[in-house]
RNA sequence: UCCCCGAUCGUCUAAUGGUAGGACAGCGGCCUUUGGAGCCGUGAAUCGUGGUUCGAAUCCAUGUCGGGGAGCCA
C-alpha cells in the first residue's frame, strides 16, 4: 500500500469508511455464508420518538444494505404493549422516511409473529427445553443468584411436558392472573451469564396492544421475539447496540434449539453526544415537565425536533457516516454534527439579508424619496440560484453590533469617521450619531459615495468591512427564534445523581422581532436560508404570511466573536 | 466480588505483523463585496509492564482504567 492510500476510503468517501461491521459482511460475502445476501433491519420499539442516536443505527442498517445491494426492513419491536402507541409508530415511519430511507413493502411488526412465536414456544416445551414456572417475580429474582453465586432451579422446572403444555395453553386462554406464571427456558441456572439462567419467554399481561388489541394476554419477551423475528425475515446481519452483547448466547440458543435459520447478531457502540441527552426517560421528562414545547421542539435532539430546527437529512447522514463505528463507548463532540450541518447548508441555503437587532442609519446625502433596486447574489456557492434585487433608500437598519462609537482594536465595522461597505449597495462613511437621554445611539448618520453603486470601488480603494442592511420602508417584519444549547453545562459529563434539569440553559430560546429584506416573504416551509453574516434559518411550521416566524438553525462561524473574547 | 466487552492525537476514527493516516476542534497564514465560504500550513496519539518476532498499535500474559450485566423492559 502506498503511503497516500493509508487514509483509506475514509477521506475520499466518509460515508464508506472502513469499519468492523463492514469487514464482517465482506467476509461473509466472500465465504458465501448467506448465499451472497445482505439483509438488515432497523428494529425500534414504538415507545418514543426517534433521536439522533437512532439515526446512527438507521444509517448503518439501511446504508449497509444499499452499499452491498441488499435489503433493509423496518420492523417494530412491539412486544411490550404497556409502553407502545400508534403515535410513536407514525412518527418513526415519518422520521425514517425523512432521513431518506425506504423499506419498500418490508414494514413489519414483531406482533405479526405472535402466532408463530407461540408455536415455537410449544415446540420448545415438547422438546423439554421450556417449562411453566409458578414463581412470583420476587421469587424468580431470589432464585436467580448473584454475580458470584449460581442460581437455584425453580421447583417447577421438572414438570412433565404434558403438564407444561396444558398450563401454557391455559396461560394463553386467560385462566391465570397477570404475573402469576411465566414460561421459562430450561438452560442453566449456574451460567455466569444471567441471560442464560432460565430466562422468561412469556409473561401474562392483560394490556391492550396497539395492533393485536386484546387478542393476547401473554406476550413474548424481547429475547424470545427478536432473533426469531430476524430469522423469519431472513435477516443476515442483526446489528444492535453493545448492551445486547450478553444476550447473544441466548439469541443463538433459541435459533439452535428451534432448528431454524440463524442470522448473526453484531453489536456496535451507541451514539453519545456532548451537550445532549439521548435517554428516552430524560427526553420524556423535558417534554412532560414543559422544559421544551414538545417532541419536535427545535432544541430537542429528536429527528422531528432537528427537522423543525432546520437540520437537513443529508447533514445527518454525512455525520453518521463520518463518526465511524466501533465498540468503544465514545463521546462525539457536538461540533462534529454542527460542522456537517454548516457544510450542507452552505451549499444549499439561499442568501438573504435580515437585521435581528436593528439601529437606524440615515444616509444624509441620499435623495429623500429615492429607491434603488440593488442586485444581489442568491447563493455564491451555486450560480444557478441566480440573483434578486434588494431595495435601497435613505433610511436603513443595520445590526446594532455592527456599529461602535469607540471601536476596540481589530474591530473594523462602522464607527465615526470610518467607511464600510453596505453589501451590494454603497460605501458609506459615518459622520455622527444621535443619542437618547439614556445615552443610547438611536440614529447613525452617514454619507454615501454615489460612485460605489453595487459596492464596487472604481478607484480601487479597500474597506475592511462589509455589513448587511435593510431599507426601513421596504422590509418585512418577522419573529426570529434564536436557539442555543438546551444545556449550559454538559449533561453527558455529569455524574448520574445530578438532576439533569438543573443543567438546563435558561436562555436556550430567545425571541427577537426582526426585519428582513422583501425576499423572505416568499420563504417556503422546508427551504433553507442564510441570513448573511448571521446564521442559517428556516421557516417554522407556525409561520404565516401575516406573521412570519424563522428558526435559527445554527449561527455562522463567528471569527470576530473569538477575537473579541480573547481581547 | 463474578461474567462479558473495550482502550490510538483534545474528540471520533484508520492502519488486519512492515513509514501511526484522516476528520472535527485548536493554532498560524492567504484570499474575500458575508470577520461566511474556500485554500495553505502547523502542533497533537498507540494505557502500564513483561514476552513472542528481524520487526508489535496489531499476537500472548499480566496489571490498570472505562462500559455493560442479577426486568415478568427493549
Amino acid at each position: 500500500m502506498l503511503p497516500e492510500e493509508r487514509g483509506g476510503d475514509n477521506a475520499a468517501d466518509p460515508g464508506r469508511a472502513s469499519n468492523f461491521v463492514r469487514e464482517i459482511i465482506r467476509e461473509d460475502l466472500r465465504t458465501g455464508k448467506y448465499g451472497g445476501r445482505v439483509h438488515t433491519r432497523f428494529p425500534p420499539e414504538p415507545n418514543g420518538y426517534l433521536h439522533i442516536g437512532h439515526a446512527k443505527s438507521i444509517c448503518l442498517n439501511f446504508g449497509l444494505a444499499q452499499e452491498f445491494g441488499g435489503k433493509c426492513n423496518l420492523r417494530f419491536d412491539d412486544t411490550n404493549p404497556s409502553k407502545e402507541e400508534t403515535e410513536y409508530v407514525d412518527s418513526i415511519i415519518r422520521d425514517v422516511h425523512w432521513l431518506g430511507f425506504d423499506w419498500e413493502d418490508r414494514l413489519f411488526y414483531a406482533s405479526d409473529y405472535f402466532d408463530q412465536l407461540y408455536d415455537w414456544a410449544v415446540l420448545l416445551i415438547e422438546r423439554g427445553k421450556a417449562f411453566v414456572c409458578d414463581l412470583t417475580g420476587d421469587q424468580v429474582r431470589e432464585h436467580r443468584g448473584t454475580p458470584t453465586e449460581p442460581g437455584v432451579n425453580s421447583p417447577w422446572r421438572d414438570r412433565s411436558v404434558d403438564e407444561n403444555l396444558d398450563l401454557f395453553a391455559r396461560m394463553r386462554a386467560g385462566e391465570f392472573p397477570d404475573g402469576s406464571r411465566t414460561l421459562r427456558a430450561k438452560i442453566d441456572m449456574a451460567s455466569p451469564n444471567f441471560n442464560m439462567r432460565d430466562p422468561v419467554l412469556y409473561r401474562i399481561l392483560r394490556a391492550h396492544h396497539h395492533r393485536t388489541g386484546d387478542k393476547w394476554c401473554i406476550y413474548p419477551m424481547y429475547d424470545f421475539a427478536h432473533g426469531q423475528s430476524d430469522s423469519i425475515e431472513g435477516i443476515t446481519h442483526s446489528i444492535c447496540t453493545l448492551e445486547f452483547e450478553d444476550h447473544r448466547p441466548l439469541y443463538d440458543w433459541f435459533l439452535q434449539n428451534l432448528e431454524i435459520y440463524a442470522p448473526r447478531q453484531i453489536e456496535f457502540d451507541r451514539l453519545n453526544l456532548t451537550n445532549t441527552v439521548l435517554s428516552k426517560r430524560k427526553l420524556l421528562t423535558l417534554v412532560q415537565k414543559g422544559y421544551v414545547a414538545g417532541w419536535d421542539d427545535p432544541r430537542m435532539p429528536t429527528l422531528s425536533g432537528m427537522r423543525r430546527r432546520g437540520y437537513t437529512p443529508e447533514a445527518i447522514r454525512t455525520f453518521c457516516g463520518r463518526i465511524g463505528l466501533s465498540k468503544t463507548n465514545g463521546m462525539i463532540e457536538l461540533g462534529q454534527l454542527e460542522h456537517a450541518l454548516r457544510e450542507d447548508l452552505n451549499r444549499r441555503a439561499l442568501r438573504v439579508m435580515a437585521v435581528l437587532d436593528p439601529v437606524k442609519v440615515i444616509v444624509t446625502n441620499y435623495p429623500d424619496n429615492q429607491v434603488e433596486e440593488m442586485e444581489a447574489v442568491n447563493n455564491p456557492e451555486d450560480p444557478a440560484a441566480g440573483t434578486r434585487t434588494v431595495p435601497f433608500a435613505k433610511v436603513l437598519y443595520i445590526e446594532r453590533d455592527d456599529f461602535r462609537e469607540d471601536p476596540p482594536k481589530q474591530y473594523y465595522r462602522l464607527s465615526p469617521g470610518r467607511e464600510v461597505r453596505l453589501r451590494y449597495a454603497y460605501l458609506i462613511t459615518c459622520t455622527g450619531v444621535v443619542k437618547n437621554d439614556a445615552g443610547e445611539v438611536t440614529e447613525i448618520h452617514c454619507t454615501y459615495d454615489p460612485a460605489t453603486r453595487g459596492g464596487t470601488t472604481p478607484d480601487g480603494r479597500k474597506v475592511k468591512s462589509t455589513i448587511h442592511w435593510v431599507a426601513a420602508d421596504h422590509c418585512v417584519g418577522f419573529e426570529a427564534r434564536l436557539y442555543d444549547n438546551l444545556f449550559q453545562t454538559d449533561p453527558s459529563a455529569a455524574d448520574s445523581q445530578t438532576d439533569f434539569t438543573a443543567l438546563l440553559n435558561p436562555n436556550s430560546l430567545e425571541l427577537r422581532p426582526a426585519m428582513g429584506e422583501r425576499a423572505i416573504r416568499d420563504a417556503a416551509l422546508g427551504a433553507f436560508y442564510q441570513f448573511e453574516r448571521v446564521g442559517y434559518f428556516c421557516v417554522d411550521p407556525s409561520s404565516t404570511p401575516e406573521r412570519p416566524v424563522f428558526n435559527r438553525t445554527i449561527g455562522l462561524r463567528d471569527t470576530w466573536a473569538k477575537i473579541a473574547q480573547k481581547g
